[in-house]
DNA sequence: AAACTGCCAACTGTCGACAGTTGACACGTT
DNA sequence: AACGTGTCAACTGTCGACAGTTGGCAGTTT
């Protein structure tokens, strides 16, 4: 038996098309053609239209009437405005997970800790795998849903303005200190340092967005 | 020349139906069968559907596949999960209000705030429509498009747990001083006492609806 | 009487086709 | 040559019909 295996096709092309979008594949400005890529898919335009519609609710095209569907291209202004939620979001998340936090909670995001230091100091960059997998540690130990639901979807965002983000080693080294610290904070419960350094971690690595944006 | 006034039929189709949602004219847990209400309107399944999956995205509608839509009942559990977001949002929306209003911004959040103590001294009750002109216009004076539109959205959400909140004389009173002391710490430029206030008034605004819960 | 089985109606998922709109190109005008 | 106009192809918006799935009901068995 294997239950929700069966998706819709709708959800298939939901699932490739964010693919397609979030790497690049379908490169930002350009159009989403309705019957081309429903060709390219297998599929008929329902299904196909349902998905874009979806990915534009998640921000990930925009939609102009009677033109069809743009993937987005963001000015700083955006992305300025997109931390702004991004910051209010992550730090009620970090001060929630300083107060509710399990031990096994804590173990999880030192292990997260551990790796990215092990995987630096072999002199690796630092994978943006083990950064996600930090934030959602952190939203696991915060046990609020519906905000775990926006910060993902407001992550999904961020990696569309994907501009070689990870490639500055002292950035690097900055963020995982910034994690480090927070995880101090969160195991000593302290709600009101764990919001304030997640609001530091967040505006360092806007900034970094914004010097590698060209515009 | 009237620009956008030609909307889709789905696009209409969407607010017809959020309105019949909010309004309970739909009531929770019921079902949105496609071709009875595609008829209803006088339109197609297609542009419904599209209209169906819009308002399941804004979260006032949850789908089942291959069962339909249904306006969802939320249980005290999402109450106070929904509102842990609404507070991370609104209060980066009071401190930024805080640090960015203008004179003009302060003097319509003093305008709202006064409505509201006449409308009261007259003993008529505390219309919602003057607390959401408060929160919006505290929004406009935040200057952040996407946590507002965030915010847009959550509010909607606890609409459609309607539960008969306005009616609690005391309620009233006690958010209205809320607001007051909102403004004076927007005045200030006191993000911090912003902050706070938007907390505890939320707070209370949970621990209200919960309590008007049936469960 | 309770439980199981098979059928059926209702509904959602999907498809192909038609209609209306948009932007662009070619043509004609000044 | 620059500008305005008319035409057209391409694409989105919409529709009606078919296919697959689900939950319920009737009939049967123990």
């Amino acid at each position: 038996m294997t239950p929700p295996l069966h998706l819709s096709l709708a959800g298939q092309a939901v699932d490739v098309l964010r693919e397609q979008v979030l790497t690049g594949e379908i490169p930002a400005g350009s159009r989403v053609n309705e019957v081309e890529v429903a060709q390219q898919l297998g599929i008929s335009r329902g299904p196909l239209r349902e998905a874009i519609r979806h990915l534009a609710s998640e921000g990930l095209l925009t939609l102009v009437p009677h033109r069809g569907a743009f993937v987005p291209d963001a000015t700083p202004e955006d992305v300025r405005a997109l931390f702004e939620l991004r910051t209010a979001l992550e730090c009620a998340a970090a001060e929630l997970a300083a107060s509710r936090r399990t031990d096994a909670d804590l173990v999880r995001l030192q292990d997260v800790c551990a790796e990215s230091r092990r995987n630096y100091r072999a002199g690796q960059p630092f994978p943006y795998r083990l950064d996600l997998a930090f934030h959602q540690s952190l939203l696991d130990a915060a046990r609020s849903p519906y905000i775990a639901e926006q910060v993902r979807l407001v992550q999904q965002r961020v990696v569309l303005l994907r501009s070689a983000l990870a490639d500055d080693p002292p950035h690097q080294r900055a963020s995982m200190d910034d994690h480090d610290e927070l995880v101090l904070a969160i195991a000593d419960g302290d709600a009101a340092k764990a919001s304030t350094v997640m609001r530091r971690h967040l505006s360092r690595v806007c900034a970094q967005m914004l010097t590698s944006v060209t515009h």
